[in-house]
DNA sequence: TTGTAAGCGTTATCAA
DNA sequence: TTGATAACGCTTACAA
């Protein structure tokens, strides 16, 4: 004895594609829908001879389960949220690469979201993949944490719903798990390397004053504390991000030098504004690294466009984006995970420096 | 008169989060599911009171839909499969961007798989997001398109089940939709631009024998039947896709270079070999243009690294992922679009040309 | 304008 | 090992 639905899609005239379901196939293979699901599922407690029987079907039949419905039974669909301020950032796009053939490998589907770095932005985008029932969610960046506490209580709130990993930044949260780069011993030790090759004033370019971009500045500042030496707080320089653009940066440091500032290396946040201090270099006629030392952050593909090609810390994205989803998917899966997981980084010496 | 459904949560010490339902909602509010459905999806048959009382108690239960049971009931989840061969790739990455932010803007999700470029794996991959439901998806770039007609087989077969939009590709079949930029005039120009400013020898270099990439060699030719100029064979040189990196297109023109080879400009398929034809010209103290003018495609970020900057060909791929969201979504909202959309491409001139 | 109840296509529980 | 059936939470005819 069958159910109602057994007779679905009988004798109809189909318009559209005729969508096999699990009774079609149940009734073609005389047996019921629980043993169909069964053997879609693997289960052990069911004979061979059945299971090839039905697996003959459902292949003969072209079916396919209905992702909705098994989604609503399970209550997961096997997805995961990626949150991402700029896919477009190439270091984003690279993690978010990563991430996604990492995901991918274990069965797991992306959630794509493009928030911008807007606060009110943000709250949206976790509300909105909190909404599609994700089984997880990836904050990618240290944009993600506000310096007001309160600010962050959109992650706590997701986190009661579900595990939320962040991507370089650090967060204390039950239920959040932070994987990164030590950014500020990484900058640290840039810096260390230039006053050592002989540079005295090192101009600290700076794009982003959210938790990393602060790490970085003191990563800045102990190096010098670590020489004992004294850091001039006018060489420290926020260059806001929206407006950053390699010529941006080159104008803005012949501004800096025509107004007297005297600097000798050039160190910054991003691979793109010391590619700005190359060309301001060029525009003044200075050559590197013999007037100027630059070194970048990142070690992306710019680092390698530039004449000579620019020394950069290389922050270890590719293990940093492993090491998330494996995270996850270990507390997904119900085991214990660490709270934190910290890489380091390491100075890529290429033709900018001594 | 209530069914079983209403008493689901009732008296349960829950270990979990407490999942709001349609029932607990209609049963505060007082009335049907049926009604609180009707607010939900704005309805106009709903008397206002009604609507603002129910609204209220949504607001204060703290009620979200769920969204599997809605796509179950709507065969719908509002998500476009996004295919993307390399999110890490600038140009796609850019384009990615632009899907995802013009996609959201229009309450869609965003489905993100990324398959390489072999066919195997794009394949499964169409077929994991036509598993999933999908409302539609979108294949970025003409990496899709094999050569042989009868292994685009399964873009056929997907655009059976749902509208497919091919972002920078031509492709002919039913509800399938291309929107793209004429890579062929665009560098077809770009030759002429060469040959008309004075260059005899344009060495052609390209990563790509897919669609787009004989398209834009048809082009180089074009450029040359256009003066009345014969093509020098030897000039055109393909470049292994994934063996691209700046060092290794350096080393290979200084190579040609030793050979023999006799060329007074470069023009390539993608910046990044744009790119190392500038480190080439560096190793060899050519000057650029004066020795060596080069043109890039993509102008991308890259373009703008180099000193001097590259001159390139801007695709307009902002205008373009744009048209394909819209027309994607004027399909799903049965509207009648373009099979296939054109834009133009635009030589972008700065200092690595006369 | 509102309510009733029948789907949607799975998974999971329990009985046989 | 199998089958029957109750969830899962929503949308939407159709009735009232």
């Amino acid at each position: 004895m069958y159910n109602k639905n057994d007779l679905r899609n009988e004798s109809i005239y189909m318009l559209e594609v005729i969508t096999t379901n699990i009774y079609n196939v149940s009734q073609k293979a005389g047996v019921s829908i629980a043993t169909v699901s069964r053997v879609l599922n693997n289960s052990p407690h069911v004979s061979a001879k059945t299971k090839a029987h039905v697996l003959a079907v459902i292949e003969e039949s072209g079916y396919v389960p209905n992702a909705f419905a098994r989604g609503l039974g399970l209550n997961s669909m096997k997805t995961i949220g990626l949150l991402c301020p700029n896919a477009a950032d190439s270091y984003l796009a690279q993690a978010l690469s990563y991430l996604e053939m990492t995901l991918r490998s274990h069965q797991y589907d992306c959630l794509l979201s493009c928030t911008g770095r807007e606060l009110e932005a943000r709250i949206q985008g976790v509300e909105l993949l909190t909404s599609k029932h994700v089984d997880g969610m990836i904050l990618m960046g240290s944009t993600f944490l506000e310096s007001k506490e309160k600010d962050n209580e959109y992650i706590r709130k997701a986190a009661q719903q579900m595990p939320v990993v962040i991507l370089n930044a650090s967060f204390t949260c039950e239920n959040v798990y932070c994987v990164l780069c030590d950014e500020k011993r990484a900058t640290m030790e840039a810096a260390q390397y230039l006053l050592d090759t002989g540079c005295k004033n090192i101009l600290y370019l700076y794009h982003s004053k959210n938790h990393n971009g602060l790490n970085k500045l003191a990563g800045y500042r102990a190096a010098y504390e670590s020489r004992g030496l004294p850091v001039n707080e006018s060489l420290l320089r926020f260059f806001a991000q929206d407006s950053v653009s390699i010529p941006a940066v080159r104008d803005y440091l012949v501004g800096l030098h025509n107004k007297g500032l005297m600097f000798d290396a050039v160190l910054s946040s991003e691979d793109i504004l010391s590619v700005g201090a190359m060309k301001y270099a060029h525009v003044l006629g200075k050559t590197i690294p013999g007037d100027l030392s630059i070194i970048g952050y990142n070690s992306s593909p710019y680092s390698l466009c530039t004449e000579p090609e620019l020394t950069s810390v290389d922050n270890k994205l590719k293990a940093v984006s492993q090491q998330c989803v494996a995270t996850l998917l270990g507390v997904l899966e119900g085991k214990e995970m660490p709270q934190k997981t910290v890489f380091t980084g390491e100075l890529i010496k290429r033709g900018s420096t001594l």
